[in-house]
DNA sequence: TCCTTTATATATTGAGTGTTATATAAATCC
DNA sequence: GGATTTATATAACACTCAATATATAAAGGA
């Protein structure tokens, strides 16, 4: 059904890919220091057709937190989501996580949300109320994961699921910070096993 | 011995208070977002005046980056420094760092570093090195803190000081990012002792 | 083929950017 | 009292910013 023909000249490149572009270049430069010329180079395309496509600048900026929340963010929680082991789960969360603080396939490093987007919480309308559903889906998610454990029978029924959850994503976030700081993966992966440990400790 | 007269006209403002509010445009708005008319209207003087006393914008900021490492960014450590109980000195750290992180002098929310420095790595030559170093030096303290419990006893031999040392760090980074998402600190209290018995734990 | 619709390309807009030259004011030194 | 030194004030600099007006190109519908 979405292959129905429009009327009026293509657009002669991809929308997504466009996007992903523009993520790079905010991620890497932030809201005020992308200029339109950084953005328009990197996309590949003109002023007008980025306006036509994408509305003004910080509608560019909103539409890449979305693709990003929607998108990039989840890679760890679905490795926690799809392994059983629960152990096994955080380690492969907390793996996910450092690999993505390290490197990102938009070349920029550490989250793009915890360490570009926050910085416009108050400058840019939208930013903060994004923010802070990002936080709160995330953790909705995290907790979700250690019920599952506490109705396999696997942790216990007092284990305090919502409190490691939110442990976790502090966990997540300091990661992707010491990432973003200029820490190797290897500095990182050092605590792991401690970590993990922890956050089943009961 | 600091009362030696100068020559020349004496400046008419004064150095530091001029460096906080300058400091708190930067974190309010970032780098890129702060303009010069922002900051010399902040720092109540005119250009050229902050030329002849800060240098250029990049060295008035990477001022009031290292102001913040050596004053603000400590009140939290020095609670913890302070209390000779180990659980009641993390959680007066982590009482401060959420009031920290919910309401500044300068009007503020969330962590200078955390919140906006971390947005100019890579783009403000002198930012990351900054950034790793606060890291760094935080880090060491808050290993001073258990290692002294080691050597009282209160805590045994084995006790990972230096793990412990930077998960509580990234609780800190943790309390910081939700404070500038827009938390509040009644939200953020909520799991306070939770975290405490989960960083004592052996 | 002509009309409509949408996308692209070029050029330009007025406002705002960080920075500095020039001139003036206020202090100490001789 | 000059002379020197430093700070302030005004104005201007060259440049970049986000955004748009105009004209052209490429598609479908009739």
């Amino acid at each position: 059904m979405n292959d129905t023909k429009k009327i009026g000249r293509p657009r002669g490149f991809d929308y997504d890919t466009a996007l992903l572009r523009a993520m790079g270049v905010f991620w890497d430069k932030g809201y005020d220091g992308a200029s339109m010329r950084d953005l328009t180079s990197a996309m590949g395309i003109t002023g007008p057709s980025l306006y036509a496509a994408f509305g003004d600048k910080r509608e560019l900026y909103l539409k890449t937190i979305d693709h990003y929340c929607s998108a990039d963010a989840c890679s760890p929680l679905v490795a926690l989501e799809d392994e059983e082991d629960i152990a096994k789960a955080l380690h492969a969360f907390l793996s996910e996580v450092i690999r993505l603080a390290t490197a990102h396939a938009c070349g920029a490093k550490g989250c793009f949300l915890a360490s570009s987007v926050i910085a416009s919480v108050g400058q840019v309308d939208g930013v903060e109320q994004r923010v802070e559903k990002a936080i709160a889906e995330a953790e909705q998610r995290l907790t979700a994961r250690f019920e599952r454990e506490v109705e396999k029978g696997t942790l216990p029924e007092t284990f305090p699921c919502r409190l490691r959850a939110s442990l976790l994503f502090d966990i997540r976030q300091g990661y992707m910070f010491r990432g973003r700081a200029g820490w190797t993966a290897e500095q990182m992966r050092k605590d792991l096993a401690d970590r993990v440990t922890m956050l089943l400790a009961t």
